[in-house]
DNA sequence: TAATTTGCCTAACAAACGTTAGGCAAAACT
DNA sequence: AGTTTTGCCTAACGTTTGTTAGGCAAATTA
């Protein structure tokens, strides 16, 4: 019946908390909502984990992990600036529309976690940004890339990837390669230089 | 000694409850955090407001109101598409960054308003998005952008706008004059054709 | 088979929530 | 001058919050 049926009760106590986190957010979300999702009482969630912040902080460092993991390889593998950028922003992609939940919650809701974790939070996602802004500084070594703010120009790509989690349907028209390939040619053509072409 | 002694309490419950809307979100925001900050007490505030749903409505649709307001007049006055797409991009990063508060409430709280509330917000923000994808479609007839999927372009454009209030700070050493302009350049670099730069 | 662990239950907790009722002093009007 | 309005107060309401305590049946392990 349920097809959740082979995975432990504390995935599914994520993966129900993700979805509940994302379309209400986590203020929004009780406990009672989410043991409601698996049919149990509020109090027996605590068989299981610790704390509803064990529940953020799992879904925001675990995606954290994940995405500066991706970003790793992508560094360690030489490519030129160029096909660096594209593998960042295809595998960015590729990783938020794979777990729109998480995703979102990843991108939306970590300032909740209490003071310390999200100190420790925001190092980590610097350290991802940290990424692009060396690509960029790589493509404009390589005299491929326009000489702009790097700290800007970062900061743009990812906002223009991040929206996605907000109106990307896996069932819609478009597969997450395909968006991935639109947004690289999106951003690109603007980095470019026009000699270069 | 305050320096908003000078405005109606209304307006100065609506000023601190976006700041606080902004930093700990409409639910992690309290009816006493707000009271709080005027030092008074929670029920004193419905002297004032019906509410705390009133205070998100009045940000939520005052902002909506406004940009598009500043939408209309791009389309009213005739410009090229080109023009067209300067004006409403820099217009909507000045109306962004000119109140940085409101603004982020009006971009991420307005799930919170209650259902037909919630609706007609989203079709505010849809007619809104239509004026980007009018222009794109301007563009395309005019020939001078490139033909691409109008939902797709107009919803990558305004991500990355919006992305303005996570980072922008009135103190930076950009303007939002100087951030639209390059915005603008990102944006169009990308979408104009090769053939008529 | 006996002992232990697992996973749920009910009941309850203190705290925080949005909001209402009613009162009272100062300010604004007539 | 007297009357009304404004803007706050205290006190309290019913609900919801995250979480703990303690128990109990089924599953697992020895």
């Amino acid at each position: 019946m349920n097809i959740d049926t082979n995975i432990s009760r504390k995935e599914q106590i994520f993966n129900v908390s993700s979805r509940l986190f994302k379309d209400k957010g986590y203020m929004g979300t009780s406990m009672r909502d989410i043991a409601g999702e698996l049919d149990i009482e509020a109090a027996s969630l605590y068989s299981h984990i610790k704390s509803k912040e064990e529940i953020l902080e799992g879904i925001c460092f675990t995606k954290a992990d994940e995405l500066i993991k991706a970003m790793d390889e992508v560094n360690d593998i030489y490519f030129n600036a160029e096909e660096k950028l594209r593998m960042a922003v295809k595998s960015h992609v590729k990783i938020l529309c794979g777990d729109l939940n998480n995703s979102s919650v990843f991108l939306h809701e970590w300032r909740h976690l209490d003071k310390p974790r999200k100190e420790e939070f925001k190092l980590l996602r610097n350290r991802y940004e940290g990424g692009f802004r060396k690509i960029l500084q790589d493509g404009e070594d390589e005299n491929i890339f326009e000489a702009v703010d790097k700290k800007f120009a970062s900061l743009t790509i990812l906002s223009t990837l991040n929206w996605i989690t907000e109106w990307y349907k896996p069932d819609g028209p478009m597969t997450p390669e395909e968006i991935g390939e639109n947004l690289c040619n999106f951003i690109l053509t603007g980095l470019k230089k026009k000699s270069s072409i």
